[in-house]
DNA sequence: TATCTGACGATAG
DNA sequence: CCTATCGCCAGAT
């Protein structure tokens, strides 16, 4: 069957997926991606995927105030402004 | 089965 | 804008 969504580490398979859709200029709120991926709800989960994964566009997913990673806010802003954003006090700019 | 951990989210003060 | 709470979740212990 196709939904054996509580098959162990088929969510973090499905968070990495929806990120590796996400391209230059466009980003996502951890709850945006838990939702795409099959998850709603799950956005704290989400971040734990982010913090532990390896090679994947972190700076394209924010908090759902528009907030930057904590610790990393520099950078992350950086990235973001690289690919077009406006980032106003360590926050997205919003709409 | 019970607890604990976090790059979360919404809400109240 | 800030902190405190509470709810929710997948994973690890």
């Amino acid at each position: 069957m196709r939904g054996d969504l509580d098959k162990p580490g088929e969510f973090e398979e499905r968070v990495r997926r929806v990120l590796r859709g996400l391209r230059k200029g466009e980003v996502a709120t951890y709850g945006e991606v838990a939702e795409e991926a099959g998850f709603p709800g799950a956005a704290r989960a989400v971040g734990n995927v982010l913090a532990r994964g390896k090679g994947l566009p972190w700076w394209r997913v924010v908090s759902a105030a528009g907030r930057l990673v904590p610790g990393h806010e520099s950078e992350h802003a950086r990235r973001l402004r690289r690919e077009g954003f406006t980032i106003v006090n360590g926050r997205l700019r919003q709409s």
